[in-house]
DNA sequence: AACTCCCGAAACTTTTTTAGTTACATGAAT
DNA sequence: ATTCATGTAACTAAAAAAGTTTCGGGAGTT
């Protein structure tokens, strides 16, 4: 199947919402409008969000707002909302036990597999959706000035 | 879709190659019941093998053999051979350009995901195959020791 | 109380990707 | 010439993600 857009579209949501808080409806339809996907899709991203601990939402009201700072919430926190603790390798699970390689390599490549998973986890750990929100807002302003 | 498990495919059939050198007859066959697999993944992953410039084969002679020691070849030479830039995130391409955050969180993802590739394959890089046939002869030694 | 707008969830469909299957061309060894 | 093998193409099946339709129920407004 394609591959998931769900990580960078409940980013997008996070995103959104701090930076058209107060100024703009903050409903699914308008966030969608802004993803370029289905009102649904955006309610179901919230709704992860919000079990997630990075989101408070009312039903009946359109007024979505972040449970911490945005300086607090790293795009890591994001990932393990959505993607829970889905690998970013896949191991593949039927293998042959029988034999030596087919027999020992799933848990071998798993350890090796998650060293690099946690590699690239610690360095989504160093972002923040503030530090997201800055390089927009920054590369607005360049598309401002240069008009 | 499911995610791939080619670049774990890939990995199995070396070390299958290195592990039963001139033990069993390194054909397509062999190798695909140890992966659990059919013969014809398991030819097209080894084209690309030799594409890749890891392995060398023979049409009609079942002598797959590394191009370079063991010891040299990375995980991640292995990964950047059949995955190619296939990157680990996914930015959703469809987003509203004319909204502040749908028109600029492609590029700013993108740049914060590449920086999280580029960890997981550093530490990727750190890992040869050797390693991986290392542990899995350690592996089997234990249960060898452990009937 | 009724209405409108909204979130949240369920069920179904469509799309995309991966793996599996069948078949064939061609090379190497016997 | 035959057998065994790699490599490739074309097609099918399976799985996952996104989109669509629908409905329940909450909040605010009238």
């Amino acid at each position: 199947m394609k591959m998931s857009t769900r990580f960078s579209d409940a980013i997008h949501i996070l995103a959104f919402i701090v930076i058209y808080k107060e100024k703009v409806q903050l409903s699914s339809d308008t966030i969608a409008s802004s993803i370029g996907t289905s009102p649904v899709v955006v309610r179901r991203l919230m709704a992860q969000l919000k079990k997630g601990g990075l989101l408070t939402t009312v039903p009946g009201f359109a007024d979505p707002t972040l449970k911490k700072p945005a300086e607090v919430v790293t795009l890591l926190d994001v990932y393990l909302t959505i993607e829970g603790d889905k690998p970013l390798f896949s191991v593949d699970p039927k293998t042959n036990p029988a034999c030596i390689v087919g027999g020992n390599i799933q848990p071998t490549l798993t350890e090796y597999y998650r060293q690099a998973e946690v590699a690239a986890k610690a360095k989504l750990q160093q972002t923040t959706l503030q530090d997201l929100i800055d390089t927009i807002l920054v590369r607005q302003a360049e598309k401002e000035a240069g008009k």
